[in-house]
DNA sequence: TAAATTAAAGTCAAAGATAGTCAAAGTCAA
DNA sequence: TTGACTTTGACTATCTTTGACTTTAATTTA
């Protein structure tokens, strides 16, 4: 086995039933008996957004790396959502995902509370009726979209 | 945790639900355990005015430093956006208040994201076009609204 | 009261602490 | 034996910490 493949074993270790972690460079690397860019190059070669991860840095002093696993189930599940939707929407039906995405928790009250004030009939009453709904659809398309990681 | 960061973390405790503060910078270093110059860096790293800060002093005996939150505060400057933005709105003048508001830290990125995805062009390409600024409009508004807390 | 002293706070550049980049050298499998 | 992948380290970018020196205000002294 070579190093960069223990060090990603490493630390998909750390990921292990967490989301999310945060480490410093330095003392992984150090840990692992490698130079701190041997880090970079795993990061860059194994730990893409493709690969399902985003990873964020800080240097200076008190710096660190963090890595946070992008979950696949909530894309899918909002890929799946956007591509039931249909062309038309009303706004009792958007609030019933909503309460759903809450319910498996994909999204957080805060987002559906937005999102269902972007959806809601008071934005819409100045258009013929026939309209509403297919404006309410699209819109609400277009935020699940938003809501998909990388 | 760097030096600056608990800093930070001391002086927003000092502020938690005032408006202004007035301390002894010598002192304050005293007890933080660090050179008082260090306090400096970080009312000019973090205690800045896009952030909402207003940071005086007075040199010499007595002397001490005073910092004020100023009405960058979140809700009040929500409602002023609300109000300002008027009966109709295109996307780019949209993106231009969220970056304001991100500019400010009042709202996140993640947030921005969403408000933009349901005031995008995309949505309102069926409207008759005298129709899409009122809609956008509404939607802003309604969407800001619903960020504004308690 | 003018001058000297003391007690603050401010400035700035150097040193320290992290992380990132990139290209050269090394390895290995097809 | 060539091309893809890996390893290394010198150099760069960014943020933090420190301390010597400066400026300003209040207090004391002559």
């Amino acid at each position: 086995m070579n190093l960069s493949n223990s060090i990603a074993q490493m630390i998909n270790q750390m990921l292990e039933d967490k989301s999310e972690i945060e480490f410093q460079r330095n003392l992984l690397a150090q840990d692992l008996g490698c130079v701190p860019s041997q880090i970079n190059y795993v990061l860059s070669s194994r730990f893409t957004p493709e690969r399902g991860f985003i990873v964020e840095s800080r240097r200076g002093g008190g710096g660190c790396i963090r890595i946070t696993r992008i979950s696949y189930d909530k894309n899918t599940m909002l890929i799946e959502l956007i591509s039931s939707v249909g062309d038309s929407i009303d706004e009792n039906r958007v609030r019933h995902h909503l309460l759903n995405l809450i319910y498996h928790e994909l999204i957080s009250e805060k987002e559906a509370a937005l999102i269902l004030s972007a959806c809601s009939d008071i934005n819409f009453r100045i258009l013929p009726p026939e309209l509403r709904g297919a404006i309410r659809a699209s819109i609400f398309r277009q935020m699940l979209l938003s809501l998909i990681q990388e």
